[in-house]
DNA sequence: TTCCTTGCAAAACCTTTGCACTCCA
DNA sequence: TGGAGTGCAAAGGTTTTGCAAGGAA
């Protein structure tokens, strides 16, 4: 019986790296979710826990993280990244006027994926993918209103 | 008989904007290309004919071309935005190991789009969608080497 | 003890903004 | 001429980096 914290921490040692408190805290944030963070997100929430980790612990924990597959990034249309799980692929559907985030499963894009390999010679990175449009309840209002930001 | 450029100027004076220095001068170079460029490709460019004009003014150029729908921008991966003209539709392949990009016609997305509005209500936006992979030469190398950027 | 990690501070990077001056229509 | 547009300088937000001190194995 394994919390997901465990595993995640095994698969950092098992990679020949340090289980330090920088590393278990921002996996906790991460595993208590939601699901998409971004770094400064992830800060907030552990300087309440661990007041003495910097900003800049936190981006090179999260790289550190990324690099051995445990973690995923994505940037959501305007530059921020945010991170989560690399457990369970998924794309992302965000909306360009109020920035709902909605997960799809990967295999909407099999098809898409398919084509684009066998015309293009052009691999979709799992997990890895942000797709801009409108959503439901922005399309409706339409965009005269507010900005898309 | 127009040039782009006229057609472009036509456009901005329809809007009632003027036609400036520094707004010719960026659509001279979006229109020389290449494709995409970021507000900084396009400063040095400009620099070079027209010492005179800011970084900031670009920017702003860019901003208000976007608005009138002559030409668009979208992020390749990590933030850094480019531009490129709005005439012709496409979507926009990034390899997120060498950076290169891919353009590919709108309608390879059809299926998905209808897809994506049938199940989740989500309104793909036209021209403003980067797709990250691996492009054929990268994927044939594999990752050991080089950092995915 | 070793050297991987971190805290801190500073810089880097890209983009935006306020203000007064300029210039297009 | 009048108001849109611009140059300049400064700030803003996010992320990266150098270095010396700290801590996990």
């Amino acid at each position: 019986m394994n919390t997901p914290l465990e595993d995640k921490i095994r698969e950092l040692k098992h990679q020949g790296l340090k289980a330090t408190v920088a590393r278990r805290a921002v996996l906790e944030v991460l595993i208590e979710g939601p699901s998409h963070q971004s770094a400064d997100d992830i800060a907030t929430k552990i300087s309440q826990r661990y007041p003495e980790i910097h900003l800049s612990t936190i981006y090179r924990t999260l790289d550190t993280l990324e690099n051995i597959g445990s973690i995923d990034h994505v940037h959501l249309g305007h530059g921020r990244a945010v991170y989560h799980l690399g457990d369970d692929p998924h794309q992302h559907l965000v909306c360009d006027r109020c920035g709902s985030v909605i997960e799809v499963p990967n295999e909407i894009f099999a098809s898409l994926s398919k084509t684009l390999a066998n015309d293009y010679g052009f691999h979709l990175r799992r997990s890895h993918f942000a797709v801009l449009g409108r959503c439901q309840a922005c399309e409706a209002t339409d965009g005269s209103t507010a900005q898309p930001r």
